[in-house]
DNA sequence: TCATCTGAGTTTGACATTTGAACTCTGCTC
DNA sequence: GAGCAGAGTTCAAATGTCAAACTCAGATGA
């Protein structure tokens, strides 16, 4: 909102309770949700794996699943590992597939402002191989997110420096 | 991540000290902290018409004005209303204005999932005054965030039924 | 000179949430 | 039928949130 040398803008134009941005962030309030969906956007899908990789204690992790599955971000589905007993696995809906251009976009800030331009994950358009990247586009302009391909380019040698 | 229907992924590809978008969430770990922001996009600068706006205890607002200032995602501007003593107003620094791309992204998701498709700020391309949306593109192919306008089209009779 | 006002905080103390550890429950498999 | 593992639930302590009251600083008025 370029409002350049004019009044100061004192009050939003769009109450909170009518504005897409503040009902979104309503679903996805705190860091953990945040970072489930993280997970799952990486195919993370169990609840062992998911509090182990993120470190939430099982307490917030079993309520806040419990929330996303309530919003229709996520849904659980069973599967059976081996022979053993039925499980489930938390894997994100439709409408919880449409918040992996938000992700992306906070990914390219993060990799941008925090990490000064090292990305760890690649990403490209599948049938040209060109990098793609989130941004402003004119309407019915983007490419389908089912084009992109991710490829982890994480240097391990960073943390590890091994042999 | 599209793993189809081979092993289920047991681990994140990227850890969270490595991933962009992991590292963005620990700067804006909060509902406050995005509210905050999305106040900022609007324009909103000031202590008080933030505090107003989206009804967070002053306690609270300060200390996360802090943080996101100690961050850089927002600076600390002197003003000067009238002949009244300085005060400060809060507004977007670079870094911070870059995150618009994820507001958006968020807005966008808020308006098709839980507002049905209806939007209370219209994007245009300044230059065509065509509609633009946020997506995947090639590299490079991205409009620039300062030709994009944004337009309040709330309807404020829903709300309001007045004469 | 002194009292008052206003924006921007800080402090306070009651209340709510988060944490991590320990416990439970449920069906395998041996 | 004992042991195991995944997916929770329960609990007390630590931490965070809330609203109201208080502070602070400089302009303004009497």
């Amino acid at each position: 909102m370029s409002n350049s040398d004019d009044a100061p803008v004192r009050e939003s134009p769009v109450p909170l309770s009518e504005c897409g941005a503040a009902l979104a962030i309503d679903q996805i309030p705190d860091r953990w949700t945040w970072l489930i969906l993280r997970e799952m956007f990486y195919g993370v899908s169990r609840f062992a794996d998911i509090q182990t990789d993120i470190g939430i204690p099982k307490s917030v992790l079993s309520g806040r699943l419990a929330q996303i599955v309530e919003n229709g971000l996520v849904k659980k589905e069973a599967y059976r590992d081996g022979s053993a007993r039925t499980r489930y696995a938390y894997v994100l809906t439709q409408k919880g597939r449409e918040l992996v251009p938000v992700i992306l976009a906070l990914m390219q800030w993060g990799d941008k402002h925090i990490k000064n331009g090292e990305s760890a994950l690649e990403l490209t358009d599948k049938r040209s191989g060109n990098p793609v990247k989130i941004g402003v586009v004119p309407k019915g302009g983007a490419l389908p997110l089912r084009w992109v391909t991710y490829k982890p380019v994480w240097d391990k040698k960073q943390a590890d420096g091994s042999s």
